[in-house]
DNA sequence: TTAGGTGCAAAGCATTTGCCAGTCT
DNA sequence: AGACTGGCAAATGCTTTGCACCTAA
């Protein structure tokens, strides 16, 4: 696997060199992490590296298809190992993440590439909603503010 | 209509300005544009209006229903009427924005109701891929290197 | 010896905040 | 007077760029 990233810069002139191995371990370890967090997370092991570094690697490791960053809203992207594929789903109350099968997607992804002529990259960007534990939490207060108004 | 916005505002304490509504009409007349694009819109009647009572007026106007904001992936949000209801497609190779009925994410939403008890927001977050036109560039690349590689 | 790689500082955009003066009630 | 507004400048967060130095082929 490092042989193949290796190689696989080899073919273009290009080198590997310790930031890389380290920006993409953190990128493996961390799951999905913004430019950020990996640097803190590259940094553990060296502390010299420089968030530049890990913009300027996080970029080639997408060009190479090792990763892949989803935009889960607001902020910062995040990025994740390009293997581990799958649908980001953001609360936009609370702000979790959860991940869903890619497959969810499929019936969506055949409609839109009949009908629109669009074909779907489905992890690119997440999707926006409310999670169960938010949605809980409505219910409850929606049940307390029907009470009361029974009350009044 | 402008009636409901004013007494709204007045409801909650708050006047009616012509900035406020400036940046509506705007926003109404721009159909999904960034703040930026509706600040160089507002400023065309009011000069002088600055950046920053866009971006306050736009969360004032979020807040109230009356636009929502859509992430298209990089760059800034770009705002339109809450009432025209649609799902934004990306092509992330060209960039073009199309806009398509919001029915087609029923199923979806559905499924991530019952099987991850997600509540979807349909219009936050735009669906990104690949449009027609780059889908038809591409087929085209492959079949040119497809005859070369014959001919090879 | 030459391209490639990195660190550092500075610049660049998008957005937010603090503050003050003006305005409506 | 007191709350609401909007303009301006500065601060913030995220990302990119320019440049000098260093290292591997």
């Amino acid at each position: 696997m490092d042989t193949s990233l290796k190689s696989t810069l080899h073919r273009r002139g290009l080198r590997m060199t310790p930031q890389r191995q380290l920006v993409l371990d953190a990128v493996r370890e961390l799951g999905h992490a913004t430019p950020e967090q990996i640097c803190t997370q590259v940094q553990r092991a060296a502390p010299a590296v420089n968030i530049t570094t890990v913009y300027r690697t996080l970029d080639l490791l997408e060009e190479l298809r090792l990763v892949r960053h989803t935009h889960l809203g607001h902020g910062a992207p995040t990025y994740s190992e390009r293997a581990h594929e799958h649908v980001h789903l953001v609360c936009h109350h609370c702000g979790a993440v959860s991940e869903a099968p890619t497959a969810l997607m499929d019936e969506l992804a055949d409609r839109l590439r009949e009908r629109e002529d669009f074909e779907l990259d489905v992890t690119h960007v997440a999707l926006s909603g409310r999670c169960a534990t938010c949605r809980e939490a409505d219910l409850k207060a929606s049940q307390e503010l029907g009470e009361k108004e029974a009350r009044a």
